[in-house]
DNA sequence: CATCACTAGCGCCCCCTGCTGGC
DNA sequence: GCCAGCAGGGGGCGCTAGTGATG
């Protein structure tokens, strides 16, 4: 380390030992200086005393205001990727980001071959190991492992008019995009090696247009039941 | 020497997205 | 098809540590 001012150094040569002499009196933490002790306990008594002008919300640092304001308001982004157009306001996620191009993992789960991009990944990753869910429903009780899938299971089991997804090729309306993206793959999706109708010459490339025409050769009988009259297509 | 302004860096949690496989 | 599990990419904030500059 050097710097061109005498203070500065003594300053930097205090980071070399352990001495915290600013003690917390609300908890065992103890810091190098008064400013950081400051902080700290403002963090516990929930002062804040830099707001934000554009909104209303405030931070017990003027760095954490900031921040903030470049998030909220400035929507400044001073790490560029190099790589492709994503910006942040941190350098942290562009670290974060820049390991989807490289593929790098650098955490490895200790209990399987996983390993993750991001440390929080990993530890979301851990809690398939341990079981964990810590996501309630607070309608049903149910648990669940990630807040996602709780939103999912709150939307599509207890909210009201939840529009349905409709396919593009047929009438079949599904709950979920995903479910959807399932649905055209499976049976819309063009496929190279065509499918053959056992019971005459027609072939098909995609799987819902077979489907729909081997209902042709059941004349219109369908599955019949053998206990009564009834009779169903499917 | 204290203090301000600022940067850097760790962490936490959330969001949305989309796939998987059991039912 | 419904459903929960689960991973990828990313946004936003909480908090602490260190440094340049100033009074």
């Amino acid at each position: 380390f050097t710097s061109a001012r005498l203070s500065n150094l003594k300053r930097h040569l205090k980071t070399h030992s352990d001495e915290k002499r600013y003690l917390c009196h609300l908890c065992p933490k103890a810091f190098r200086t008064a400013t950081l002790l400051h902080n700290h306990v403002n963090t516990h008594t929930g002062t804040k005393p830099y707001k934000c002008s554009d909104c209303d919300t405030a931070f017990v640092t003027r760095g954490e205001l900031s921040r903030h304001r470049r998030y909220k308001h400035t929507l400044e982004k001073p790490f560029k990727c190099t790589i492709c157009e994503y910006s942040s306001v941190e350098a942290s996620k562009m670290r974060r980001h820049i390991r989807s191009h490289t593929g790098e993992r650098p955490y490895p789960c200790d209990l399987c071959s996983y390993a993750s991009k991001d440390a929080y990944k990993l530890k979301r990753h851990m809690l398939t190991h341990t079981g964990e869910k810590r996501y309630e429903c607070c309608v049903c009780r149910a648990r669940f492992t990630q807040s996602g899938t709780m939103k999912i299971h709150m939307l599509q089991k207890h909210g009201e008019n939840v529009p349905k997804h409709q396919c593009p090729h047929c009438s079949t309306l599904i709950s979920r995009k995903s479910d959807l993206g399932v649905h055209l793959r499976n049976l819309h999706s063009y496929m190279e090696e065509a499918i053959k109708c056992s019971a005459c010459e027609a072939v098909f490339h995609e799987r819902y247009a077979f489907l729909q025409h081997k209902k042709t050769h059941r004349g219109g009988k369908g599955f019949k039941c053998a206990q009564c009259s009834y009779t169903c297509n499917q």
